[in-house]
DNA sequence: ACTCACCACAGAGTATTCTCTACAAATTCA
DNA sequence: TGAATTTGTAGAGAATACTCTGTGGTGAGT
C-alpha cells in the first residue's frame, strides 16, 4: 500500500467524519475541488503544505493523515467488476 | 512551527541518528543532494512520495517526520546575526 | 598550510503539483 | 422520472518541487 493511498484513505475518511463534501473542504483549505477529488484518487502526490492546511481544516494532526490503517484493508485493494449485479 | 520546520528538524535528527550525511541520505534516497539541504533548511515542501522514500532510508515510520517535537525548541529558532560585518 | 568530509547557497533547467474551465456519471431527494 | 448535489475526468496553463552544476565556508586530521 502506497503512501498516496494510505493519504487518499485517511483523507476521504477524516473529510467524512467532517461531514463535508469535496468542494466544500476545497474552499476551506483554499483549494481546487478537481485537486481535491485527484487526492482521494491517489493521482497527485501531496506537498507537506497541502497536508497541512487540510489537516487543519479536518481538525486532525497531520501525522494523523499518513497513518496507516491498522485494520488494514486488503479487501479494499480493487473494486473489480461491480458493474454485473446491476440487475435494475 | 510550521510544518516544513516541524519536517527539517524531524529529517536533520532521524538522519543524524542514523549516522548519514546529507549526500550519503541522498544518494540511498534517490534525490539530490543538494535538495536534500534545503529540505533540512524548510527551503521546499516536499511531497509525500518524498517523505515516504527518506522514511524507508531512515527506517522510520512516514508519519513520524511530521510528528511535532515535544517539549518545545522555542531557543532554536535564529542564529542571530553571525555575520561580524565582513566587509569585503 | 594542505587535504578531506560535510554543508550552505545560487542559478538554470526539467518534472510534477496545483488551478481553472468544462462536461458527464453517480447519488440523493421529492 | 426529474432536479439538485456530489464526484470523476480531461486538457491547458501557472506555480513550485526537484535535479544538476558550481562556488565557498567550516571543522578535523596530517
Amino acid at each position: 500500500m502506497d503512501i498516496r493511498e494510505i493519504f487518499a484513505i485517511n483523507l476521504r475518511a477524516a473529510r467524512k467524519e467532517a461531514g463535508l463534501s469535496q468542494e466544500e473542504l476545497a474552499y476551506r483549505a483554499d483549494l481546487d475541488r478537481t485537486y481535491i477529488s485527484s487526492l482521494e484518487r491517489c493521482v497527485y502526490a501531496a506537498s507537506i503544505d497541502v497536508l497541512d492546511g487540510l489537516a487543519k481544516v479536518l481538525g486532525v494532526d497531520p501525522a494523523e493523515l499518513l497513518r496507516r490503517p491498522e485494520g488494514k484493508a486488503r479487501a479494499a485493494s480493487g473494486p473489480k467488476s461491480r458493474k454485473g449485479s446491476k440487475a435494475g
